[in-house]
DNA sequence: ATGGTAGCCCTGCTA
């Protein structure tokens, strides 16, 4: 089973390049965020016609997730639910599906903004509510992947200079406990089982000032993984020549391939 | 030079 995901950066402005990605990445399953679309306008039948069942949760002009799966697609979940106080109410930022046997989740972490800001704090809470909604739902010997923008690089070298991020938000210790925190209940970074130590890998580079072309990047679209999906993992990618040409979005697909 | 670009419900906010 090959998974992949991609933060699209509203789907509306980038279905061309979606479907482009679904021609020639030989994907089963993805995982989108910021779709910037209502559930309405939500191209589904496109999908459909490609070969993909989809789930999205949408919200409009922010925000907003889905799953791709031309591998079965069932119970789907759409945010916390009931009994989890969600710190971003009302953003659509979590959505969920079983994917030939294999509990998918796709997330969009909020970003924070600023380390002295409300947000920030509401950030690392939600990270907690992720926690705390894994461990009502799952053991760590289901078979779950929850795979998307993050928004934390979790290492050094998961950012292009450690330095020029000081105070910054993604990088932040205690940004990092609440990755951590996932994995301490079961979960792994899927990418770094492939590349452990491996630098200058990166699926987001700022639109501005030429990041992309200065290698200027961070890592931050993560599959964080349960055991036995870990103990299937073969193989990982960035597709970075999807960040190239027309209309790119500024994050890149990650694919990951189980045996 | 506190910059730059791209997205949205586009003259302001979000990332």
């Amino acid at each position: 089973m090959r998974i992949a995901t991609w933060n699209v950066n509203s789907l509306k402005a980038r279905l061309p390049r979606v479907e482009e990605f679904l021609g020639y990445a030989d994907v089963d399953v993805v995982c989108l965020q910021e779709t910037k679309l209502s559930d309405k306008a939500f191209p589904a039948l496109t999908f459909q016609e490609l070969g993909y069942d989809s789930v999205h949760h949408g919200q409009g002009q922010w925000n907003g997730v889905a799953i791709l799966s031309r591998v079965g697609l069932s119970d789907p979940a759409f945010g916390f639910g009931d009994g989890f106080t969600d710190p971003y109410e009302g953003d659509a930022r979590l959505v969920a599906a079983t994917c030939d046997g294999v509990r998918v989740v796709s997330v969009y972490v909020p970003n924070g903004r600023a380390v002295d800001t409300d947000h920030y704090e509401r950030k690392l809470q939600w990270f907690a509510v992720l926690r705390d909604w894994m461990a009502a739902h799952h053991t760590p010997d289901d078979a779950v992947a929850i795979l998307g923008d993050y928004n934390v690089a979790p290492g050094d070298d998961d950012v292009w200079n450690i330095e020029a991020f000081a105070g910054s938000t993604h990088v932040t210790p205690n940004e990092r406990a609440a990755v951590d925190a996932l994995c301490a209940w079961g979960l792994t970074d899927a990418f770094r089982v492939v590349y452990p130590g491996v630098d200058g890998l990166y699926s987001y580079w700022d639109y501005r000032a030429g990041d992309f072309h200065q290698h200027r990047g961070m890592r931050i679209d993560l599959a964080l993984t349960s055991r036995s999906v870990t103990e299937r993992l073969t193989w990982a990618v960035v597709d970075r020549n999807a960040r190239k040409g027309t209309q790119p979005s500024d994050h890149a697909p990650v694919i990951f391939d189980l045996a």
